[in-house]
DNA sequence: TTTGTCACG
DNA sequence: ACGTACGTGACAAAC
């Protein structure tokens, strides 16, 4: 029989500081939890257990407070965020099938001494634990696991007898009266002042115990001074190895029977795990499925599946029923599978025959049958590839998954109908070839079995959020612009990044030669641990170092400008990062997504990001160097196919305009109704100089301090960015709140409306919950104020670019069909038009950039042409 | 997989 | 006393 006892309070401890805070979107703290469970898991697997005990302090007095009053007096509480997560655990523990034991009076630790003090001949118990109090417990048949954390990684080590001889040098018991020799600080126990770990264990391995070191102290052969100080603390001595002696007798059962791994309550730990935010664990602690992959223990609806081979007669059902509720399967060449939920089960209509085209074309551009389904953008670029458009698209999950809370990474259906709780679904196949579909199939056919419910769950939570305008006439019309737009791409010439590249690899080459000649040595340039090295090691260039990360020193941008002129060879160092950047980032990373079409065709993710804006990746092209000039090179290589040009429109200081309206801050609506450059603007508030009399200093400082109040800012951060002490930063920041009354009140309202709702918000409603706002953490909290003054900014400026894309790709389909959005980057739109439609398309999407959306200040946007990026900006 | 760095708004 | 501006994605190294 093997027991596993676990040490509850002190592996969750290690767990909550080991794990980065997670929390769910109501704001219950989980790092915890989700540590500990992993922790767990791996001890049930390496030790594989019959019986698991977990122990856990409770908050009454124990046996060693009644003897000293001080024990433990002093220590800092644990923070709320770890201590709530205490009884979620338990109770998911329990439901589990393991065995928590707490007992009044005595310590986790007591109850870990007295089921291992008890454990028989023949049997094996393993205690778990972060804390080495407990080595004391090893025996012949009892191991301790600890757990500790090295370079960051969490390890466990197993003591047994032996290892403890090896590195203590004494047995396990001996243990305790080193203890008590070295006394527990943290404890607040005193012990002998004035000897440490290496002084006692060297008494304890050469006397025994502090017994014998007593009863002989006189006649002992040890230096006079440690006599004196051990006469000294002969009380404390003896107290600290009584309270510092686990208790083996703790009033509660030793039979290890009592402790056996029981069979879990599968649906009440199910609905934990999923109140928890946990969906992977409902898996890994295999609640799921017991024997045949379609069986489902828990109480469950059962699904019957359908395969519909006449399509004109389920066509005509859908006619009939007017809704759909499906979701659709993939493969290279277009559609496989569809999976609907019908009125009898799920009904699965496969790509069998060329018929099926036509049944999937009346299908989906059938305005009459109200579509929900999981991906809308899939969808629409799938119709227009084939030359049909998607109609009655009423609902896509991701999306309103996506509204209903941004912070989640999977909006998948079956993710979502975890979060949303929905009831559990068995699917039931008619015939063996059915089954066998059935099996591959299963994650699709319970998608669609909850299609129905779990739409009906999200869009009436996005009615009780008021997001409907955000989810109907914002983001679901947006997927099918987003769909065109990825499949429109970007126009690149191939040759010239290729010769572009080759020059840079010259480059590149002769910078390396000059770092290996002034270095001395060679070595991977690329390599931050190598080159920190080697810039500031003694034994090489011993250069002054600053900041440290935690695997060495800092070698970024920063440092290394303020070394410039220290060594020639910094601004080698910092040419060739640049230049290799610009080689393996854009050269070779752009190389590799150029399609046969000669374009780049961009994923763009519209469910990504915390405040609402979407994201480009595969190649990321929102990120394309502008600001240096080498880089803005790069632009040339995007451009225009041949007859065509590239009108490029940017709004002005869109996040600016916002702030000034949502913060109907007068003075800076002043400033942007009289077109007044924004930053002089400001520069002659703060600096209480006439707009004429601005200098350029003056409105470089100001335009850092616009965009730090755009982010939250702190005085200590400005003060880096524009190069003043800390003290004058924040006067500027003290300034620009007392001249723009209105943003200093429309920031406090932003963190005190979060506060008080759990979310901050955008003008149009988008929610980002900020569980951050309740942590007692003051770095966590202080990022969550930030967080709630700029993302209702930054949002509203998405919601407002989304607005206008929408409009703008509408307007081109009616009057220059040939023209195509085909890029956003978040404040900058562009199409690709025919060369003699230029100008009516400029005025087109400028009028509907400005107009998108009417607020108290005018929004300008800016519009340029050109046949590349380069000359349309 | 995580870390450091750097490209963009 | 401590850490220190919001939002992203890609690449290379190191683990």
């Amino acid at each position: 029989m093997k027991l596993l006892v676990i040490d509850g309070n002190s592996i969750l401890n290690r767990a909550y500081y080991g794990v980065r805070l997670l929390s769910t979107k109501d704001g219950r703290f989980t790092n915890g939890i989700y540590g500990f469970l992993n922790i767990f898991l791996s001890l049930l697997s390496n030790y594989e257990p019959d019986s698991v005990a977990i122990a856990f302090d409770l908050k009454a007095p124990t046996f060693r407070h009644k003897m000293y009053a001080d024990y433990k007096a002093g220590r800092k509480p644990a923070p709320r965020e770890l201590i709530e997560q205490f009884a979620p655990l338990k109770e998911l523990l329990t439901a589990l099938g393991y065995t928590v034991v707490e007992k009044e009076g005595y310590e986790a630790d007591d109850i870990l001494g007295t089921l291992s003090a008890s454990c028989k001949d023949g049997d094996f118990c393993y205690i778990a634990t972060g804390d080495r109090d407990s080595l004391q417990l090893v025996k012949e048949n009892v191991s301790v696991v600890l757990a500790s954390t090295k370079a960051g990684q969490p390890v466990s080590t197993l003591y047994d007898v032996e290892k403890i001889k090896e590195e203590y040098l004494v047995t396990p018991e001996q243990l305790i009266d080193i203890k008590a020799i070295q006394g527990d600080s943290s404890d607040n126990i005193p012990g002998v002042a004035g000897i440490g770990p290496k002084g006692a264990i060297e008494l304890i391995s050469k006397f025994g115990s502090i017994e014998n070191i007593y009863e002989n102290l006189e006649n002992l052969d040890i230096k006079p001074g440690t006599k004196v100080k051990l006469e000294t603390s002969r009380e404390n001595a003896f107290l600290s190895k009584t309270l510092g002696t686990i208790c083996l007798e703790a009033p509660i059962s030793t039979n290890p029977e009592d402790y056996l791994i029981k069979s879990p309550d599968r649906d009440k730990a199910k609905r934990l795990f999923a109140s928890l935010e946990m969906f992977k664990h409902i898996k890994r602690f295999n609640l799921d499925e017991e024997g045949e992959a379609l069986a489902d223990e828990s109480p469950s609806k059962e699904i019957s599946v359908y395969y519909e081979d006449d399509y004109d007669s389920f066509l005509d059902e859908l006619r009939k029923t007017k809704k759909a509720f499906f979701i659709t399967k993939y493969d290279d060449g277009g559609i496989e599978y569809f999976f609907f939920k019908t009125e009898k089960g799920v009904s699965v209509v496969r790509n069998a025959d060329f018929m099926f085209m036509s049944f999937a074309k009346d299908f989906l551009s059938d305005e009459s049958i109200e579509k929900y389904t999981d991906n809308a953008k899939h969808l629409f670029a799938f119709c227009e590839i084939n030359g049909f458009s998607a109609e009655g698209i009423k609902l896509d999950t991701s999306l309103a998954g996506y509204l209903l809370n941004p912070n989640s990474s999977d909006y998948s259906v079956s993710a979502l109908s975890e979060v949303y709780n929905l009831e559990k679904v068995k699917i039931s196949a008619q015939s063996d070839e059915e089954l066998s579909v059935c099996e591959e199939e299963i994650l699709n056919l319970k998608g669609a079995a909850v299609m129905e419910s779990l739409s009906l769950k999200l869009m009436s939570a996005i009615t009780e959020n008021s997001q409907e305008k955000l989810l109907y006439e914002i983001e679901i019309p947006l997927s099918k612009v987003l769909a065109s737009m990825e499949r429109e791409g970007f126009s690149v010439d191939r040759e010239g990044i290729i010769a572009y590249g080759e020059k840079l690899s010259d480059v590149i080459s002769v910078k390396l030669g000059n770092i290996y000649a002034l270095a001395g040595c060679e070595f991977n340039v690329n390599s931050p641990k190598q080159l920190g090295e080697v810039l500031f090691s003694e034994d090489k260039l011993n250069l002054p170092h600053q900041k440290k990360t935690k695997n060495g020193y800092s070698t970024n941008a920063e440092v290394l400008e303020f070394l410039k002129d220290k060594h020639p060879i910094i601004p080698e160092i910092l040419e060739y990062r640049t230049l290799s950047k610009l080689k393996s980032t854009y050269c070779d990373g752009l190389l590799k997504v150029i399609d046969n079409d000669g374009r780049i065709h961009s994923t763009l993710n519209q469910t990504e990001t915390r405040t609402g804006r979407i994201s480009s990746t595969e190649p990321n092209l929102q990120n394309i160097p502008v600001r240096t000039e080498l880089g803005r090179e790069l632009r040339r290589f995007f451009n225009a196919k041949d007859g065509f040009v590239l009108v490029d429109a940017d709004y002005s200081q869109i996040e600016l305009r916002v702030l000034a309206a949502m913060a109907e801050d007068e003075m800076m609506k002043k400033a942007f109704l009289e077109d007044i450059d924004i930053h002089t603007a400001t520069a002659s508030q703060v600096f209480s100089v006439p707009l004429s009399e601005v200098t350029s200093d003056d409105r470089r400082k100001a335009k850092a301090v616009n965009f730090g109040i755009v982010y939250g800012i702190g005085a200590f951060s400005l003060s880096n960015d524009i190069g003043t002490t800390v003290s004058e930063a924040d006067r500027y920041i003290k300034g620009y709140l007392a001249n723009y009354s209105g943003v200093a009140a429309f920031m406090e309202k932003c963190k005190s409306d979060a506060k008080r709702k759990g979310y901050a918000e955008t003008v149009f409603g988008r929610r980002r919950y900020l569980p951050e706002l309740t942590a007692s953490n003051a770095n966590l909290r202080n990022f969550g104020e930030r967080v709630a003054m700029n993302m209702p900014i930054q949002g509203t400026a998405a919601d407002i670019i989304k607005i206008a894309m929408i409009r703008v790709w509408e307007r081109l389909k009616n009057e220059a069909p040939e023209a195509h959005l085909i890029m956003q980057v978040h404040d900058e739109l562009i199409i690709e038009a025919p060369e003699d439609k230029k100008d009516m398309v400029s005025l087109l999407l400028k009028e509907e950039m400005e107009n998108a959306v009417k607020m108290s200040v005018p929004f300008i946007a800016e519009v340029n042409c050109g046949k590349t990026w380069y000359d349309a900006k």
